[in-house]
DNA sequence: ACCTGAACACCGTTCAAGT
DNA sequence: ACCTGAACACCGTTCAAGT
């Protein structure tokens, strides 16, 4: 009851250096553990190495894995802001631009956001939710608003995923096999990929046609 | 040089009851493991116990785990036959509803075409390879095929991903905190999917108007 | 050519016990 | 409340050796 018992732990610990461990603290070292060595260097065992602990003392913080990734997806979406102003149309674009904007440096927490489904964390439902908010003020029937929404969505991830990898190195064997891919391959320019996604997107966008509003 | 010794050994194994194993009977086994116990279940060593032998066995007809999971994925794509004639609307819609078949009872081989890349199969690649042709002869300008193709690659994956799994189970908490997300949730019925499929699909095509053929 | 056993270097998670 | 050591039940991959 009392909380003197562990006011002294924390004390002792932050006496001998080591103050006490947050939730915070861990998802911001696997943030930057996912920074500089990839999704496959994120394991308990090495985050809690990076920590200077063992890998148990972690569950106390994250219920398992699953949750640690959720955690820092919900991080590194954190400071994206939906668009206050403008048609449905802007917002949305705004927000898929500070979405792309805010994956593109940890392009592993796109496979996240597909495998764990509904099982996200909160900021991240959130942004989700304010898409589909967004999509539905274009008027479009209630049926089909959750396919656009979808549209939109995997063609967002899908082309930070495009980006984040390298383009493959094909020989010429490749191009007599497959020779629509290495025809169309994309520009590997930074500055032509803003426009292609840009461009991209409001083609997407242009798909869903403005009818009168909803009741 | 000879093939007698082998071919003895083959004899011996036979003889024993034991036809030697083929990549053919391992990617075959990996497809059933996939399905019985989905992509968790599916280990080097579930698949070495349950073709009755270790290991170290597989890795003599398979490089490593990711090539067995691309090889799953080019034999659940085999049969898949690009449309031979039609519109290149119809043919790649045909195409697109043959995928979704495809992949529907497997849904986890959407996460190995995510991860790989581009090192896939033989004929996810011709597949991938016939999109992009059919996208490319809409007349589009070129820089715009490999986005196009992107947007209609990833609705059908997407879509998949989203029918395989679960309807969330939320609570009247979740439906105020995400009042779209919970509104706007799609049909479950797999009739109204597949309806949902197709006109989703016709949308995202009808956005990529047709042009004057190229030169 | 094809298979094997044994080993290496890892995993995620649990749990009783500590402070 | 928070942390620890030790254990359980796994992984993928390599490699020398067998037939």
């Amino acid at each position: 009851m009392s909380r003197t018992a562990f006011e002294k732990r924390s004390a002792a610990a932050r006496a001998k250096g080591r103050e006490t461990l947050s939730r915070a603290e861990v998802l911001a070292a696997a943030g930057r553990l996912l920074d500089e060595s990839g999704v496959a260097g994120l394991s308990m065992r090495s985050l809690a190495r990076a920590l200077g602990t063992g890998p148990a003392t972690l569950y106390w913080h994250v219920r398992d894995r699953d949750e640690l990734l959720t955690g820092v997806l919900d991080e590194t979406l954190r400071h994206i802001e939906i668009p206050p102003g403008g048609t449905w149309r802007e917002r949305a674009t705004g927000l898929a631009v500070a979405t792309r904007a805010a994956l593109l440096p940890r392009p592993a927490l796109v496979a996240v956001l597909w495998r764990q489904g509904w099982h996200l964390g909160p900021v991240t439902l959130a942004l989700a939710d304010a898409l589909v908010g967004l999509i539905a003020e274009s008027g479009l029937p209630e049926d089909e608003v959750a396919d656009a929404y979808l549209a939109v969505l995997w063609f967002v991830l899908g082309f930070v995923h495009a980006e984040s990898q390298a383009t493959p190195t094909t020989g010429p064997d490749a191009d007599d096999r497959y020779p629509h891919l290495t025809r169309y391959r994309p520009d590997t320019d930074p500055a032509a990929a803003d426009r292609r996604f840009t461009t991209g997107l409001s083609q997407l966008l242009a798909g869903i046609p403005d009818r009168k509003a909803p009741r």
